[in-house]
DNA sequence: ATAAACTTTCAATAATTTTTGAAAGTTTAA
DNA sequence: TTAAACTTTCAAAAATTATTGAAAGTTTAT
C-alpha cells in the first residue's frame, strides 16, 4: 500500500474508533493527521487536508488542545499559528484516561456515593437490589479509578510489565 | 435520600454515563432501570417507568440482549415476555469488555497491520513518521487487547488482586 | 493610525441519530 | 378458523450533534 493511501486509512480509522467512544469524527481525524505528520501543520493545512470549514478546524483544534493531545507552535518571523500533536502514544493514552477519568468516572463516583445514602424500609427487596447494585458498581469504579490513577504515574513499560504479568 | 429519587438519579447517572461512552443514552437507561429491580419487568412497565414509545422499548431490548446485558425470562402460563438483567457487575464489565473488543478492538488491529505493511522511500520522514505512529499504536493496542483477553478469562478478586499489586 | 494577516465566534444550516406509533406479523387458546 | 394478546418493523418526525462561513475580533508591521 502507498503512503498516501495509507494515511487516508489511517485518518478513518482512528475518526471512526473515536465516533465509538464518544469523540467527535472530525477531532479524531483532526488527531490523526498530525500524529502522523513530522511537521507542525497550519489551520489553513488541516482544512485542505481534511475539507472542513475554517470553524470547525479551530473549534476542533481548541478541543484537542483542551484534551491536551495537541500544541500550537509558533515559527519564527511568522503570523501563522502551528499545530502539533504529541507522538508519544503513551503519553496520549494517559492523557485520554486523565481527561476522561475527570470529567466522567469522577462525577459517577460522586453521584455513587450520594447515592449509597438512600433510607428506606431494610426488608424492601426493592431498595436491597438498590443498594447491592450501587455498592458492587461504586467498588468496581473504585478499582478502575486505583489502576487509572497508577497509570497516569507510570512509565510505560514499568506499568505493562506490572499488568501483563498476570499472565505467568 | 428516598429510593424512588435514587433511583430517578441512578437510571439519569447510568444513562448519562452511556452515552459519553458511545452507548445510547435510552439503553443505558433500560439496562440501569432492569439493573436496580429485583423483578423481571415487561416491556410494558419499562415503557411506563421510562417513558419511551413501545419500538423503542423493543429495539433497546433487543440490543441489550445482543450485548449479553439483560436476558428473556417467560413465566409459566403467561403469554408476555419479562426481561431481567444479569446483576453481577464483574460479568457485566466483561460482558462489555468482550463485546468492545470484538467490535471495535479486533477491526481497529486488522487494520493497524495492514498499514504496517505501507511502502515507500524510507527516508521520506512522512512514511518513518507514519511507520512509528503506526507500530507504536500496534504494540499499545496489543497490550490492551492482551490485558483484556484475561480480564475477560478471569474471576474478579483475582484480576484485581493482580492488578492492584501494581501499587505496593 | 492603518491595513494586512490571521483567529475566533456564532447563528443558521446540514447531517446524523434517536424516537415514535401505527400497521404488519406472530403465537396461543378455544 | 378466529380473535385476542403480544411482538416486531420501519417510514416519518423529532431531537441532537456537527458544520459552515461570513462577520467580528485580534495582533503585528509599518
Amino acid at each position: 500500500m502507498e503512503l498516501a493511501a495509507a494515511k487516508l486509512k489511517f485518518i478513518e480509522a482512528w475518526g471512526k474508533l473515536g465516533s465509538e467512544w464518544g469523540i467527535n469524527r472530525t477531532m479524531a481525524q483532526v488527531h490523526a493527521l498530525l500524529l502522523i505528520s513530522p511537521e507542525a501543520l497550519t489551520t489553513e493545512e488541516i482544512m485542505e487536508n481534511l475539507s472542513i470549514s475554517r470553524g470547525n478546524a479551530n473549534m476542533t483544534l481548541r478541543d484537542l488542545i483542551g484534551w491536551g493531545l495537541i500544541e500550537k507552535q509558533h515559527k519564527a518571523g511568522e503570523r501563522k499559528e502551528y499545530f502539533f500533536a504529541d507522538k508519544d502514544v503513551w503519553n496520549i493514552a494517559r492523557q485520554v484516561a486523565k481527561e476522561r477519568k475527570k470529567r466522567e468516572l469522577e462525577p459517577v463516583l460522586k453521584v455513587l456515593n450520594e447515592l449509597s445514602a438512600v433510607t428506606g424500609d431494610e426488608k424492601d427487596p426493592e431498595l436491597i437490589t438498590f443498594k447491592k447494585s450501587v455498592a458492587d458498581i461504586n467498588k468496581l469504579a473504585g478499582n478502575v479509578d486505583k489502576t487509572l490513577e497508577t497509570m497516569l504515574k507510570a512509565e510505560e513499560s514499568w506499568f505493562w510489565g506490572s499488568v501483563l504479568k498476570v499472565f505467568k
